[in-house]
DNA sequence: TAGACATTTGAAGGTCAATTCAAATACGCA
DNA sequence: TGCGTATTTGAATTGACCTTCAAATGTCTA
């Protein structure tokens, strides 16, 4: 027998599981036991915390961006300079590569939220909150001149988590000529232009 | 009984009936009875034509790219001023709202291509196409000196499918901010920034 | 340590979809 | 018109998955 947790302890376990079982299978190909598998539990196991499997999944994609994102926060949380900002957080929008389980996991999305409301709930949430950081480092570095932006940050930041995105799902993808660093670098090349600045690294 | 059909008749039926499958679906979602509902047929007639739904769906989906592709081409290939034909190219990438079909089966392959290498070729594919058509009319541009262009063509290309893919899938999510016109405003503030020119439309 | 409770298993059942195939049907052609 | 063949149906089989639940097992506490 598995061994036995808490109630609270096993939900986060399933959760995670789950993650792994959408990247394997798709939102829409997902089962029950693969859900199970992942956890090392039986079927029955599951039902037991999660007698709905719908309400799982969305948990799994909800905590994922969530983890996703403040991620991005906290890495940029310490920096000070705009331009350095800037930089990284550009290349942590971007998977690690064609496995990057956090990338996987929101590309799954993708489709899904054209079918099921929710899930486009969610994707639009995570989108505006990425528009939002970009827009204060935007504001902020242009505030203080280290910026010299060729258009409203608004649509400067919408364009820079668009690009993000977009190159997620060519790495994923396995572009034999796009990676995270030629993503990394055709993202800076957008941002050099409208920022007026070097964005060295 | 339904109207009989010729082989080849029947299998074009049959791939329209599993693309709109797709889109209520999702690609690991289909069924054969999904797809036989959509053409009208039992699943033994589906079964008939093609043994395996796996290659029926990806036909599905490489039929749907070709068919977005011509279109695109066909969009722009009467015009001859580069910048009339850069904005209309902008605009021929985006879908015509949510439901838009091409788009919309079109992001259903984003997940899945992580997961089976025939869609992430596929997907490339179209992708690297893509970047073609806009680089020949940034290359023409340039050489007749109504664009002046501040990187090269072929990033400036990938970036602007980029931006196309993402916001694609943006609409399709029913972003309640970013539309079809939107959209188009975000790319071509991109593509005016790059190519020094108005892009009036 | 014993009893109570929460968690997990495993088996049984029902449902649904894929698959197979003989029979029916419509079409082309002699 | 009638024969032969290609296409489609419908029914039967098989297998997979979900669901339920009684029993087993572990954990906690009195």
């Amino acid at each position: 027998m598995a061994q036995r947790k808490s109630r609270s302890d096993r939900r986060i376990d399933l959760i995670e599981a789950a993650r792994r079982a959408i990247i394997k299978h798709g939102v829409d190909g997902v089962q029950l036991s693969h859900v199970a598998e992942e956890a090392r539990l039986t079927s029955g196991a599951v039902l037991y915390h999660y007698p709905d499997l719908g309400e799982l999944l969305v948990e799994a994609q909800h905590s994922g961006m969530e983890r996703f994102y403040e991620q991005r926060l906290r890495q940029i949380a310490a920096l000070t300079d705009p331009a350095t900002k800037l930089v990284l957080t550009i290349k942590s929008g971007l998977p690690t590569g064609p496995l990057d389980p956090d990338v996987r996991l929101l590309n799954e999305l993708g489709g899904a939220a054209g079918r099921h409301r929710v899930y486009g709930v969610l994707l639009t949430s995570l989108y505006d909150r990425q528009v939002s950081m970009y827009q204060s480092i935007l504001d902020t570095g242009s505030a203080l001149g280290v910026f010299r932006l060729t258009a409203d940050a608004l649509s400067i930041s919408r364009n820079l988590v668009a690009l993000e995105d977009a190159y997620g799902y060519r790495i994923t993808a396995r572009h034999p000529l796009i990676g995270p660093e030629e993503a990394a670098e055709l993202i800076l090349s957008y941002a050099r232009t409208v920022t007026g600045n070097d964005l060295l690294h």
